[in-house]
DNA sequence: GGTACTTTTTACATCGTTGGAACAACGTTG
DNA sequence: CAACGTTGTTCCAACGATGTAAAAAGTACC
C-alpha cells in the first residue's frame, strides 16, 4: 500500500538511486530526469519510510524529554517549549513520565538506547550520581537540577541566586519572620533553595529557624496549604513565606485566606517557577521567573551540538536567566 | 560501538537466528543454547535496535498525541493520562502542538506517515471534514470534538449534556440571568456547549439573550476576565456566568473580585474541565469534571484495537462520562 | 538399520533507504 | 581522434532485525 523508492523509480523510468538523489538534494541530477522524479513523486504521494533512512543512516530523529509529570504546570508549560525549540532544528520530541521517583528515572534513563532517540533531555527529581549512565551512551542534557560531580550537561537558572532573590525582596518589606515551605532533603532543588533562603536571611539580617521551614514532600497545591496552617499555628507564626515552587504558594494563599487572614497585609507570599496561573490568583502571586524559553532553547542547543559533532566539548554548564516578578501577593 | 544479534551470536557460538529466537521467546531453543545466549546477552549489554526491527515488523512502537498546547492545563493533564496508558500497552508517545491553528493542524495529520507511527490521537480545535486524511492511512482517534459526518473513531464527553448539567445548576439557585463566556464559531466545542447552555436555560425556563453570550477566540485567562469585565458592565449585568472551560473561568473570578463583587453571592461561575487550579482557587471552581483517565484509556485502547486487526470494526463514537463538580464559586 | 516424525538450527532473502564504486555519456582539450 | 576531467546514472552492499524454508539433529518405532 505505501509507496517506495522502487515505485517512484519505475514510474519515472531511473533507478532508485536517482529517486533517493532527487529527494536528498544531490546536486548532479539531469534536469529533465529530475523533472520526472518530481511528478512521480507528487503522483505517487511518496514519503520516505523514516525507520529504514533512519536505519541507514544512524539516526532516529527524536529527542526523549523526561520530566516528573505534565500535569505539574511548570513541566506542561517547559514541554510545550521544548517540543517547539526541538522542531525548529528538525526533532521531533517523546515524553517520557517518572512521577518524580528514582526508580522510575533509572528505568527511563537506562531504556533510552542510541537506536530509539538521537539525544535526551532529562529533568531527573531524585536521581543520584551513581545512576547515570556510562558517557559514549546518546547525549544527555541535565535539566533543571545539578546532580553532584556527574560529567553531563547541564542548563538551569541560578537556584541559589534566585531564592536569595526572594527572600531578600520579603526582607526589603521589612517582613522579619519569614518562613519557608518546601524542604525535601531527597531532592537537590530543594537544598539550593532553601540554602538561597538562608542566603537571603543572613543578607537581611535574620536569624534562621527550623521551626519556620515546613517540609514538603511533594509540591503539589494540597501540601502547601497543609505546610501553611501549620506555620500559622505557630506560638508566633510568620508575617512572609517563602515558598519553593507556586503550587505550594497558591496552596498556601488558601490556607491564608481560610483562616480569615489577608496576603499580603498579614501575610506576605512569593513563589517560585511563575506559571501561569500564578498571574491570575486572588491575589496573584509575586515569583520568581525562569526565562523558561531560554532554557529550552539552550538545552536543545546544546544536544544539538552533541549531536552533530563537537564531540569534544567538554560538559557545559549553562545558567539561564530568571527575574523576580513582583504582584498583588507582597505588594497589597 | 553497539552491540547486534550477530556480536551476541558469536560470542555465543550460535547462529544469529537462534539469538533473535531467544529474544523474541520462540519456544524450540535447546537449553544449554538458550542459557549460552542468555549470557551472551547479559555479557554484551545487548539492547535490539528498535528502528531495524520495526522496519521488518512494520511498526514503529510509537503513537503521535496532537494537541494545541501543552502549556495549557487541560493539555498538559490529558497528555500525562495518554501518556500513562498508552505505556501499560508498550507505546511511547510523541508530541505535536498546533497551537489550535487550522494550517498546523493540517499539516501535523499529513505528516504523519505510517512510518513515523503507529496511530495517532488528535485533539483538533480547527479542523475541518476536507482535512481529514484519507482513510486507509495510520489509525486516528480524534478526541474532544467531534467533527461533523468524518468517519473517524472518536471519544469524548457528551458536551451538549454537560453544558446544560452546568446551566440547570445555575439555575437551580435561582439565577435568572445566566451568562455564557466563550462563544466561538469556528470551533466545534464551543458550538456544543452553546447548544446545551441554550437547552439549559429552556430546561429552567429562562430566555436566551445574545447580550449574554460574550465571546472569546482563545480561551485563556485573561480573556475570560475581559469578557466578565464587559458582561458586567451592561445595563442590567448577569448574576451567574457559565464559562465555556476553566480558564475562562478564572479570569472571571479575577475580574469580579477587581470590580469589588463577590463571588457566589453577586455572580455565581461554573467553569469547564475541572483543572487540577480550580479545586484551590479562591473561590474554588464549580466545574464540569470529564473523566480525562477514562478518555484517555478509551482512545489508547480503541487505537490499540484498530492497530491489532480490528479492521472491519466500524468507526467507534465513544461517550466517556463526566460529573458535576459544585464548589465553593456557586455554593457560597 | 531404516523410516517417519519431531525438534532445533541455519542460510538466505527481505524490509526501504543511502554510501560508495563502477560505469556511461558528455564536452574539452591537445 | 584519443585522452581526459566532469557530470550523471546505475549497481551492489550495507544498516539490524525477522520470516521462511530447508537442513541438521534427535527420537521412536518397526
Amino acid at each position: 500500500m505505501t509507496v517506495t523508492l522502487k515505485d517512484v523509480a519505475t514510474l519515472a523510468g531511473v533507478s532508485v538511486k536517482t529517486v533517493s538523489n532527487v529527494v536528498n538534494g544531490y546536486a548532479f541530477v539531469k534536469p529533465e530526469n529530475r523533472r520526472r522524479v518530481e511528478e512521480a513523486l507528487a503522483a505517487t504521494g511518496y514519503r520516505p519510510n523514516v525507520g529504514a533512512r533512519n536505519l541507514r543512516r544512524g539516526r532516529t530523529g527524536f529527542l526523549a524529554l523526561m520530566v516528573p509529570e505534565l500535569s505539574i504546570p511548570y513541566f506542561g508549560e517547559l514541554a510545550g517549549l521544548v517540543i517547539t525549540a526541538a522542531q525548529k532544528r528538525g526533532w521531533s520530541v517523546l515524553i517520557e513520565q517518572t512521577q518524580g521517583t528514582r526508580s522510575r528515572e533509572r528505568e527511563t534513563l537506562s531504556s533510552l538506547g542510541p537506536h530509539l532517540v538521537d539525544g535526551a533531555l532529562v529533568h531527573p527529581e531524585a536521581l543520584e550520581a551513581a545512576d547515570f549512565p556510562s558517557p559514549g551512551e546518546i547525549p544527555l542534557v541535565m535539566l533543571g537540577e545539578h546532580a553532584v560531580d556527574v560529567p553531563i550537561d547541564h542548563v538551569a537558572i541560578d537556584n541559589v541566586l534566585a531564592a536569595q532573590t526572594a527572600v531578600s525582596h520579603l526582607a526589603s518589606l521589612g517582613r522579619t519572620r519569614i518562613a519557608a515551605i518546601g524542604r525535601n532533603p531527597a531532592r537537590g532543588t530543594s537544598s539550593q533553595r532553601l540554602a538561597g533562603y538562608r542566603a537571603g536571611l543572613v543578607a537581611a539580617g535574620l536569624s534562621y529557624s527550623d521551626s519556620l521551614v515546613a517540609p514538603a514532600e511533594k509540591w503539589h497545591r494540597s501540601v502547601g496549604a497543609a505546610a501553611m496552617r501549620s506555620l500559622l499555628a505557630l506560638p508566633s507564626p510568620p508575617d512572609a513565606v517563602f515558598c519553593f515552587n507556586d503550587l505550594l504558594a497558591i496552596g498556601a494563599l488558601r490556607a491564608v485566606a481560610e483562616l480569615g487572614l489577608r496576603v499580603p497585609e498579614d501575610v506576605a507570599i512569593v513563589g517560585f517557577d511563575n506559571n501561569e496561573e500564578s498571574a491570575f490568583s486572588l491575589p496573584s502571586l509575586t515569583t520568581i521567573a525562569p526565562d523558561k524559553t531560554a532554557l529550552a532553547e539552550a538545552a536543545i542547543d546544546l544536544v544539538h551540538r552533541r549531536i552533530t559533532g563537537d564531540k569534544g566539548l567538554p560538559p557545559q554548564d549553562i545558567q539561564t536567566p530568571f527575574a523576580l516578578e513582583i504582584r498583588e501577593s507582597t505588594s497589597g
